[in-house]
RNA sequence: GGGGUCGUCAGCUAGUAUGGUUUAGGCUACACGGCUCGGGCCCGUGAAAUCGUGGGUUCAAAUCCCACCGACCCCA
């Protein structure tokens, strides 16, 4: 081992380690020069769909269905909804108009987008619900500094809106998004909070605004998806009106739905990652299992019959399984395949060959170990298994040691690269007296998914306190 | 919005203070050949940089001056 190779701590230079990563494993190149903007490269690519196809195919067995709307938005639709307007405008990148024609804005989200043609397809309340979604990209001119895939002025998710008859249906979508991103964030092995947003900190046009934070290892927390609800706020001023059962004009009641994929990317990389690279849980892992032959002179053909064999039987349990049999050397293999975080590795030499035994290695715990040739299927059975709960509690154990309860100003202030549980007054004011007065302590909000009963005053003003908030600092 | 730091092969950089033996040097990566293969071997060879762009000063500019472009950091 050679540790000046080895990547910066991770808990003391997150920022090193990062950079670091994303380079070495291949991931983005940041060389395209325009601030704000990355190249994503075929290694993060097949993170990123796998990230994709699991949202995507949660969202259409939930009775989803796939859309593509114009990245541009004439400025006027997007004027439409006053809130709206005044939450994104100041950071909207415009494409300039010719003589004569409306200046355009390239979406820094879609509600103004796909609007005007749901008031065109909705009628009737057999039209709802109305379930659409896409894929695609959004623009943000952000001033502040960027980082690839956590803060970019382009960023890669889903969007999801969808319209109903009243107000209860469509608060049943937003716990289907809430449940749509727990399922995925379980199959990630990632650790993560639930809250409602504070009524000044909504989405700019929404009634409720419901968020997922994640811990990264330098204490801040990412928000990786939200979902609200936005009442009729939408569908007034873009008059997405439906006849109900007694032929009476309705407002439908809208939600959307916006789980980040370059975030959730940027999520499992930082916290499943290590000094070695990636780490992934299987169903994030482009290749699940790496196949090194490790050949001996004179015995090359009978290592590289069996580790073609046991690749055909992986695949047959639907395994991702890749041979590599480059005659690069078998330890700088062992490296790579660790860098770009495959979670298993199967080493086979002379040694296996002859005693019908296979040799293992984890990438999360990196530990090897031999069973038997007939062992195989169910061995990868089990430890994919394992290494997700793995990662699962380890960052469930981060997450958990980093909340703190606190009771006054005094440990607000102290309070270094913790998740803080605290009283609060429900007042704007006190909340930008706290970020301002502790270097970046952000109120995210009341936890949904562990809600609890105030036990005291506003920490922070020691008035009445109307909730239990998470403040935390935050990308 | 205000302030600061920095642009040299693909990456990291030496050289800039004091302009001139530097053919702009090294390590990593890359290509070719050899030797190997149970944790990034080793040996040899090669390719790779109009020193961010434009202008100026000078006998002479990566080095000094000006402008622009780009990146990064800090503060509001």
């Amino acid at each position: 081992m050679q540790p000046e190779r080895a990547l910066p701590d991770k808990e003391k230079q997150f920022s090193e380690w990062y950079s670091e990563i994303l380079e070495r494993a291949e991931l983005v190149d940041i060389r395209y020069n325009v601030k704000g903007f990355v190249v994503y490269r075929p290694n993060l690519m097949r993170i990123i769909n796998l990230i994709r196809n699991e949202l995507e195919s949660s969202l259409i067995s939930r009775g989803h269905q796939q859309v593509m709307f114009p990245i541009v938005i004439p400025m006027s639709y997007l004027r439409k909804e006053q809130e709206h307007v005044t939450g994104f405008e100041a950071e909207v990148f415009k494409i300039r108009a010719e003589e004569g024609e409306e200046e355009l804005a390239l979406r820094p989200t879609s509600e103004t987008a796909m609007y005007p043609m749901y008031a065109l397809w909705v009628h009737s309340y057999r039209d709802l619900p109305l379930k659409l979604f896409q894929t695609g990209t959004v623009y943000r001119k952000e001033t502040r500094a960027t980082k690839p895939l956590i803060r970019g002025r382009e960023f890669f998710w889903i969007e999801a809106h969808d319209a109903f008859e009243n107000k209860e249906q469509a608060l049943t979508q937003v716990i289907e998004d809430i449940e749509i991103t727990k399922e995925a964030l379980r199959k990630f092995g990632l650790a993560f909070i639930v809250v409602e947003r504070e009524e000044w900190d909504k989405f700019p046009g929404a009634e409720k605004t419901f968020a997922f934070d994640c811990l990264m290892p330098d204490g801040k927390v990412l928000q990786i998806a939200t979902t609200h609800y936005l009442g009729t706020k939408f569908s007034k001023p873009f008059e997405v009106i439906y006849l109900d059962r007694a032929g009476e004009k309705k407002n439908v009641h809208q939600t959307c739905f916006g789980p980040g994929i370059s975030r959730m990317a940027a999520a499992v990389i930082s916290i499943h990652g290590d000094e070695f690279g990636l780490v992934l849980p299987f169903d994030v892992a482009p290749i699940q299992v790496v196949i090194v032959p490790i050949p001996k002179e004179g015995k090359e053909k009978e290592v590289i019959a069996k580790a073609k064999e046991v690749e055909e039987r992986l695949e047959k349990i639907h395994i991702r399984t890749l041979v590599d049999a480059s005659d690069e050397r078998p330890g700088a293999k062992f490296y790579k395949y660790e860098l770009i975080g495959t979670p298993m590795r199967i080493e086979i030499g002379e040694r296996e060959v002859s005693e019908r035994k296979l040799t293992f290695f984890r990438r999360d715990i990196r530990k090897r170990w031999e069973v038997e040739e007939c062992e195989l299927e169910v061995e990868v059975l089990k430890h994919k298994e394992d290494i997700l709960k793995n990662l699962t509690n380890r960052s469930n154990e981060k997450l958990k040691n980093a909340i703190v309860r606190i009771n006054t100003k005094e440990e607000l202030k102290e309070s270094n690269n913790k998740i803080i549980l605290m009283n609060f007054c429900g007042n704007q004011q006190c909340a930008e007296r706290i970020k301002y007065d502790t270097k970046g302590y952000e109120v995210r909000g009341s936890r949904i998914d562990k809600p609890e009963d105030v036990w005291g005053p506003c920490a922070w003003c020691g008035s009445e306190a109307k909730k239990v908030v998470i403040a935390a600092r935050a990308y």
